[in-house]
DNA sequence: CGCTCTTA
DNA sequence: TAAGAGCGG
């Protein structure tokens, strides 16, 4: 199911926000306003994040919130928007399409299962839920008036987050998934946002550990399963290792064990070769508008001040101290 | 998602 | 020792 299962597999270190100044870090914006979305809009009245026309903006109350965090410690975020599906080749929204019915139906299920469970329908929610054309625009809108730049990926935020790491355009990809490690991230960064120090997942390490090519990680991780099929049963990450080292790679090892998984070709694909772009630029050097930004949010969008000010004040703090650094 | 417990 | 179910956050 989920691909938590991963983390047995990975290389991961405890990082120290003292060591990642300086860095740019390609951040998963999807992923990472999600966290914000669901803490923030589940344990408050949601009510305090709408619009009188009815809009909810709770992603601006994350966004503040999460930001800091980045200044704070001189890590230049960059974050990496999904795509739209309309640029997407044709097999690709297919491929989408089909992905994003077997999660609804997962959810029906869920939902309608004797014993609800609450936290099967939460993750299964924030699968299938887009972000609404508001957050994605309020959002943009954020980030442009507190100079923080960001990409627009041609699909998924996470690929491209990955392929920009690859190239030597962000020193790490920012997300909680472990999905960063099979499309080849090589260093990524986990826990930017939640308090205390963020860990570190080492793409070569995590290869070298299980003594495996990118190839053999990604169909092991499918004969395990990830977000994209079922994996076989009975088989978990050990006995996954051990099934490509010994048949040398996905097809050989599902014939050896009799299984098939469907479309298993394009399922490696996926992480192998993702649709991306190298058609992004970026000027890490941010110099914010925090008046703008701040009126952005608490008039335009009409956000109580009480729930951002904090926010700001944090962010301002750290941009006086950055210029402060800059003569010491 | 992470931790713990149960089962093979 | 590995896999998976169960549960809390």
């Amino acid at each position: 199911m989920g691909n938590a299962d991963l983390r047995q597999l990975a290389a991961l270190e405890p990082a120290s926000f003292d060591d990642l100044g300086g860095s740019v870090v390609a951040v998963d914006a999807h992923n990472w306003l999600y966290r914000y979305l669901t803490t923030t809009v589940r344990f408050t009245s949601s009510n305090a994040y709408t619009t009188t026309d009815g809009e909810e903006v709770a992603n601006l109350v994350g966004a503040v919130q999460g930001l800091p965090k980045f200044f704070e410690h001189d890590v230049t975020p960059v974050f990496v928007f999904d795509g739209g599906v309309t640029e997407l080749k044709d097999d690709e929204v297919g491929r989408r399409r089909e992905q994003r019915e077997r999660y609804e139906d997962e959810l029906d299920e869920a939902r309608a299962a004797d014993d609800v469970d609450a936290a099967e329908v939460a993750t299964l929610e924030s699968r299938t839920q887009r972000l609404t054309e508001t957050i994605q625009r309020t959002t943009r809108g954020l980030l442009d008036r507190l100079d923080v730049p960001y990409v627009e990926a041609p699909a998924e935020g996470e690929a491209q987050a990955a392929h920009m790491a690859r190239y030597g355009d962000a020193d790490y990809v920012g997300s909680e998934d472990y999905d960063a490690l099979l499309l080849g991230a090589p260093q990524t960064l986990r826990g930017l946002t939640s308090s205390g120090d963020p860990e570190r997942m080492d793409f070569e390490a995590t290869l070298e550990r299980h003594d495996l090519t990118w190839e053999g990680l990604v169909d092991a991780a499918v004969l395990v399963g990830t977000d994209f099929n079922d994996g076989i049963d009975g088989v978990g990450p050990k006995t996954a290792v051990k099934l490509i080292h010994e048949h040398g790679d996905l097809l050989a090892a599902l014939a050896a064990r009799e299984e098939t998984i469907p479309h298993a070709d394009r399922i490696r694909a996926m992480f192998l070769d993702p649709t991306v772009t190298d058609d992004y630029d970026y000027d890490p050097d941010i110099d914010p508008d925090l008046e703008g930004a701040k009126r952005f949010v608490t008039d335009e969008w009409e956000v109580p001040e009480s729930e951002v000010d904090r926010g700001f004040e944090r962010i301002e703090e750290s941009v006086v101290q950055a210029g402060l650094d800059r003569w010491t």
